[in-house]
DNA sequence: ATAAAATTTTAACGGTCGTTAAAAACCGCT
DNA sequence: AGCGGTTTTTAACGACCGTTAAAATTTTAT
C-alpha cells in the first residue's frame, strides 16, 4: 500500500517518501489531533495520555513513542493552536483600514465569529488552560500563551491606524481579547449566565453587541487621535 | 474544654453547645479554611485532599469524617467565597449614588481592589474553576458560580441609576466583572504579559486605568439614559 | 524469502487519587 | 479507675496517572 519509487536508471535504494505519505508521520499527525481535542475538553493537568490514546483509536503508550513526555506533546499542541490563532487573527484585519469604525469592527467580528465557530478548539484551549496555578507548578508552554497575547497586541497597532499613545491600545487590545477568549473560550458558562446556549445565534449575537458595544466608542475616540484619559 | 449546661429543673442531658467552641466544629474549620488555601492555587481537579489535609495539619482521611466527598467540601467552599465576594460587591456601592461617573467608578474600583488585596482567594477560587470541561464533567457547585454572576448583575442595576434598556446595562457589568476577574484573578498571567509584577502598585494601577479607559464611557451614556447601540 | 528495521501492542512499574474500615487516642462522666 | 462516645490516625482498597521495557507485529530492504 506504500508508495515507493526505485529511480529507473540507477536502482538507488532510497525510498522517496512524499512528507507525511508514511505510516509514521500519520500515526504521528493523528496523535496531534486527538490530542488538540482532548486538551480542547479538559485543562493539561486533568487531560490524560489514555484519554487521548482511545481518541486517536491507539494504545495510548504509542503517544511516548513519538513524543517523550506528555508535556512535549502539549507543547506541540500549544504552538500549533496558538500559530492558527494568531495567523488567523491576522486575517482578520484585510481590508479593514478602508472601513469606518462601525463597518470595520463589525467585518472583524464577523471574521472572529466564523473562525471561532469552524475552529472552536484553539480558543477553548487558550481559556482553559490560561489561568492556571501560581509559583510552582506552571504548565508547559505557558509562555507560547503569553507571547500569543503580545503578538496579538502588535498586529492590532500595525493593523490599524490608531493614533492615541500606546498605552491607550495595549489597554483596548488587551480588553478586547480578554472579552473575546472569554466569551468565545467559555461560552458554556457566559451563555448559560444568559440563559442562551453557547452554539446559538442568539448567544453570538450577544457577544456581537456587547463586544461593539464596549470598544466601538474606544475605537472613535482612538481613530481620532484622543486616546487618552 | 466543652461547654455542657444541664437544665436546673429537669436534668436533661442534651448538651447546649456555643456555636464553634467545641474541638469538632474548630478543626471543621480549619479544614474548610484550608481548603479555600488549596482551592485557590489549583482548580478542582487538580486540587486533592492530601493537599488539603497537609495545609490544615490534619491527616486526609480526617477531612471525611467532616465532609462526605471532596465535592461536598468544595461545594461549602464555593459558598463560602461566592458569598464574601457577593457580599463585598454591594458594599462597594455604598454612597455612590451621590458621586460623579469619575470619581463614584474611582472609589468603586479602589474598593474592590483593596477587597482583592485584602481577600485574593475568592477570586482566584472564580478564575480557577470558571472555564471548564463543558458537557459530562461539570464541576461541583458550578451553579453557583454562574448565579454569582447573575446577582451582581442585579446589584449593579439596583445600585446604580442607569437610565438605559436593561440590555446595555447587562453588557456592560458582564463585560465589567468578566475583565475584573480575570484581572484580579488571573493576575499572574495578565501582569507579567505587561512585564508586571502580579501584585505590584504599577500593574493595579493599569488595571485601574484599563477599566476605568473600558467603562467610563459608556457609564456616562447610560447614565444620561442613551444605552443603546 | 529472509533478515533488519520500524511500528504497535502488551504488561507492568511506582505513584497519586478519593474513599472506607478498623484501630488508636482522647474526652467527659460516674 | 473504668466506661461510652467522640475525634483522629493508621492501613488499605481499587482506580487512574505517566512512563518504561519487552514482546509482537508490520514494514522495508536485500
Amino acid at each position: 500500500m506504500k508508495k515507493v519509487e526505485k529511480t529507473k536508471i540507477t536502482g538507488k535504494k532510497t525510498a522517496v517518501k512524499k512528507a507525511g505519505s508514511c505510516r509514521k508521520t500519520e500515526t504521528r499527525k493523528a496523535i496531534v489531533e486527538a490530542a488538540i481535542k482532548v486538551f480542547s475538553d479538559y485543562p493539561y493537568d486533568s487531560a490524560s495520555i489514555r484519554m487521548i490514546g482511545k481518541e486517536a483509536g491507539i494504545e495510548h503508550p504509542l503517544i511516548n513513542y513519538y513524543f517523550p513526555t506528555k508535556a512535549a506533546l502539549f507543547e506541540e499542541v500549544l504552538e500549533t493552536v496558538t500559530d492558527v490563532y494568531y495567523q488567523a487573527n491576522i486575517s482578520w484585519f484585510e481590508g479593514l483600514e478602508a472601513l469606518d469604525p462601525e463597518t470595520g469592527l463589525s467585518l472583524y467580528l464577523d471574521r472572529f465569529f466564523d473562525f471561532a465557530l469552524k475552529h472552536p478548539k484553539p480558543l477553548r484551549i487558550i481559556a482553559l488552560n490560561l489561568v492556571q496555578a501560581k509559583g510552582q507548578d506552571i504548565i508547559p508552554g505557558y509562555l507560547r500563551l503569553q507571547s500569543l497575547f503580545t503578538k496579538m497586541t502588535r498586529t492590532f497597532m500595525i493593523a490599524t491606524p490608531l493614533q492615541g499613545p500606546q498605552n491607550s491600545i495595549e489597554m483596548l487590545t488587551t480588553n478586547f481579547n480578554t472579552l473575546a477568549i472569554n466569551y468565545l473560550g467559555a461560552g458554556a458558562y457566559y451563555a448559560s449566565i444568559l440563559g442562551l446556549a453557547p452554539d446559538s445565534p442568539e448567544y453570538l449575537k450577544w457577544v456581537k453587541k456587547s463586544m461593539t458595544f464596549m470598544v466601538l466608542p474606544l475605537l472613535k475616540q482612538l481613530l481620532d487621535g484622543r486616546g487618552d484619559l
